[in-house]
Parts: C-alpha cells; sequence; structure tokens
DNA sequence: GTCCAGGTCGTCG
DNA sequence: CGACGACATGGA
C-alpha cells in the first residue's frame, strides 16, 4: 500500500501514529532508507573515473530505494516480465483493486481513497482464471502468483532464508527462482526492493543497455543467458562496488532512461 | 505494420 | 550450453 502514496502523504497521515509497531518516523526512515547515505552509495573510485557521467547523475543522487514489503515485492515483480512499465502499474493496481481491501486516508486536501494490495491469504485462496484478468490476461502468471502465495503461506525456502539472518546474496536468489515465474532478475528485484538487499543487482533491458553504452561493457551486447547475467554482474560490481551495488544500479536506471531513452513518467 | 517494453520457461540442435 | 518461440498487450 505505501508504495503507492508519496512521502508527503505518508507524512501527513502518520505523524504521531504508530506503524508496524513502531513509531511512524521511525517507520518512515526505514522505509525511505534514510539511514543511507547517498554520498557512500557510489565509490570514490567511480567519479574520478567517469567524471562526464557522475555530472550527469547529480539530479538523481536523492534517489531512494524503498524497504518495500517482501511479499508485496514478489507480487508486483512477477508481473513485470517483458512488458512496459505502464501495463506493469496497470496490473498492480487492478490487483489491489479487486482483491485488496479499501483504505481511506485523510489528508489535508479531502479524503484519498486507495486499495491495498491483498495478503497472502487472499491470493492463495484466489481463483487463477479470476486473477488473471488482473495480471495482462496472462493465465501462466497468475497461476505463478498463486503458487507463490501458498508456498508464502508454508514457509517458502525463500523466506526461511530470509529470517535465518545470515544468507548470501547467491543462495537468497537460488531459494527465491525455485518459485515459478520468479527468475534471477525478479528474484534480484525482490531481493533489492523487498529485503532490503542494496548489494543486489537486478539485469534487465535497460541496465543491458547503459552497461553497454556507458561502461563498454562488450558482452552486454549478447542476450542474457544465465551465464552472461552472472558476468555482468560481477563486470558491474567491479565499478559499482559490492556494498550498494543495487542501490546505485538503481539510480543509473532513472538516469538512463529519463536523459537518455527519454522517458517521461516512471 | 514493426519493434520494444524492469522476463521466464520449455524445447530443440 | 545457446538460440528460439510462447505467453500477452500497448505505446512509440
Amino acid at each position: 500500500m505505501l508504495s503507492q502514496i508519496t512521502a508527503e502523504v505518508v507524512e501527513l497521515e502518520f505523524e504521531g501514529d504508530r506503524i508496524d509497531g513502531r513509531d511512524a518516523e521511525g517507520f518512515i526512515h526505514n522505509y525511505f532508507s534514510l539511514d543511507v547515505d547517498l554520498h557512500g552509495v557510489f565509490p570514490e573510485r567511480f567519479r574520478t573515473r567517469y567524471p562526464e557521467l557522475w555530472n550527469l547523475l547529480q539530479p538523481y543522487l536523492a534517489l531512494r530505494v524503498l524497504r518495500q514489503d517482501p511479499f508485496e515485492a514478489m507480487v508486483t515483480f512477477m508481473c513485470a516480465q517483458g512488458i512496459g512499465m505502464h501495463l506493469i502499474r496497470r496490473q498492480v493496481s487492478m490487483i489491489a483493486e479487486r482483491f485488496g481491501t479499501e483504505v481511506t486516508l485523510e489528508t489535508g486536501n479531502g479524503p484519498l481513497r486507495m486499495h491495498a494490495l491483498p495478503s497472502p491469504q487472499v491470493l492463495a485462496a484466489a481463483d487463477p482464471i479470476e486473477l488473471a484478468r488482473c495480471t495482462n490476461n496472462n493465465r501462466i502468471r497468475a497461476e505463478n502468483i498463486v503458487s507463490m502465495a501458498r508456498a508464502f503461506l508454508s514457509g517458502s525456502p525463500a523466506l526461511a532464508c530470509v529470517g535465518s539472518g545470515e544468507c548470501t546474496l547467491d543462495s537468497l536468489r537460488d531459494a527465491l527462482c525455485l518459485h515459478r515465474g520468479i527468475g534471477m532478475k525478479i528474484a534480484d528485484c525482490i531481493a533489492l526492493f523487498g529485503l532490503g538487499r542494496f548489494d543486489a543487482f537486478p539485469i534487465d533491458t535497460h541496465v543491458q543497455q547503459y552497461l553497454r553504452e556507458w561502461f563498454g561493457i562488450d558482452a552486454a551486447r549478447k542476450s542474457l543467458t544465465e551465464k552472461n547475467y552472472r558476468y555482468l554482474q560481477e563486470a558491474a560490481r567491479d565499478i559499482l562496488g559490492g556494498r550498494y551495488t543495487g542501490y546505485a544500479g538503481h539510480i543509473l536506471f532513472h538516469c538512463w532512461r529519463k536523459e537518455v531513452k527519454r522517458m517521461s513518467a516512471f
């Protein structure tokens, strides 16, 4: 739900309240990863090695990667396969409106009606045929989401890995990839946005493009096979460092889409 | 009409 | 392994 709300609204609405057992200020601090020092996201050697790119990045260095709910991250990114951002957002909205519960926020500008994403319980019990109406009519995707929700409820291996605290990026991804409809890219997105693993580095078509154009990585011309995917991740880690690889990657991602591809919204 | 979108999976050589 | 088609739709 919160991913649909701007920081402004969150502060308006939840000031003085308590969310998830902690005070609102603490929640917001964590949700917007305000603990991350943006100056440390890109390594020192990056700005001296790519001065022109560093200059282009300046307006995007205030960007925040959210610590989203793990289950919501799984559902939303499972909707993001080889289709445009516009359709992805529509799918998520439709899932929320059809299966989620309504939430009304009282803001200074009047009430704001929204729908939260449905719980694992609701999606686990959902009819895949009906869910498919919300997933771009993709039956397979709908079945995968229902199947994932059931696994989530019964304590999936991926979740056990998360809860254990000690879990390498590789083993976490392997566990997530056990689920139908989750490949390496989606798994990395779940780790980055839903599990607060800012070292995870998802590679999609846009990332592949800027790895080629901005950093001259020749392997980025070839298709994203599992082998090449791993190779490109290592190459990115050499350039961006290992601690906040994905955080930096997300900033590069938006800069690439806006400044180079000239895409307008999100 | 063609091509590309925040991919994944099964199949075939 | 690596290439290729299916899955689905819409905007440029």
